[in-house]
DNA sequence: GTTTCATGTAACTTTTAATGTTACATATTG
DNA sequence: CAATATGTAACATTAAAAGTTACATGAAAC
């Protein structure tokens, strides 16, 4: 996987989990599906986890499992879980912070960026895990063995 | 300049040419205050220039001048001009679409996308160059000689 | 017209963040 | 205790952005 958002990863991997109700499903084999690496499907399932959407267990049938039903996860759930950014950083360089036109727009982006983060996450609270799962399942997907 | 958007670049240019009016700033004075390359000042006034939001003018005493009234550029124009990306992508990996979980992440991912596009777009609209520049000169900058 | 100065742009290098990889410690099941 | 899975550190790879160099093009001043 080349550049994709975490946040791609994310729901890719909850869906899956989503459809296998009851089974933990482990590390390598959800990345094998997710087209990535163990280590990066534990790495952003290991926010989840701290956010407290998904259980992980060790050992024998251990694995990756949804810690609450898909209807109560939302996007904007595991957007703040994982800490991700959907917008992109716009400080400038650190040098440059004595010029009051660089303090100004930086001051006014701020504004802008915290004004934008709200909205998204508005947005996002919108849609559940189970809308995208539902429409997943609808068209028929390759389970994991 | 290490990591700073674009668009704050922009943004930082463009209130120093309207605290300038009537005289065109080179490439070269407005690297020195951005802390950044003349070429890097080319390639973002560049874009402005193809939006109609500065002129360019070669040859001596030319440079760059704003097209119209600081009241008249809101952030939304200039974000617009420069095709700028705040949000983040989101696609997936090519190879990866076949599956068709993906498939679903990919298409709510763009409907979430593009409507934040919009609510962006509105947001930015709101503020103008010259809110920022007001702002600026109401607290003194350095002037380019 | 020639000199000077500025933009326009191509080609290349450097830097940074994200991702991928390897290796191994830790915990849990049976 | 053997097998299996997560947790994580350390390092390598990759891709996008920014920085740099070099030079062509165009406009003003003389």
């Amino acid at each position: 996987m080349k550049r994709s958002s975490r946040l791609s990863i994310a729901l890719h991997a909850l869906v899956h989990l989503h459809a296998q109700p009851g089974k933990a499903l482990t590390s390598a084999a959800l990345a094998t599906c997710l087209m990535t690496n163990a280590v990066v499907v534990r790495r952003v399932l290991g926010e989840l986890r701290e956010g407290g959407i998904v259980d992980a267990s060790k050992g024998p049938n251990g694995g990756w499992s949804l810690a609450r039903p898909a209807e109560d996860i939302s996007l904007r759930d595991v957007y703040t879980a994982m800490g991700e950014r959907l917008l992109v950083r716009t400080e400038s360089d650190p040098g440059d912070v004595t010029c009051a036109i660089v303090r100004s727009v930086d001051r006014v982006m701020k504004e802008f960026i915290d004004d934008a983060e709200a909205l998204l996450a508005a947005r996002l609270a919108r849609t559940r895990l189970s809308d995208i799962a539902s429409e997943a399942m609808a068209k028929g997907f390759p389970r994991l063995g």
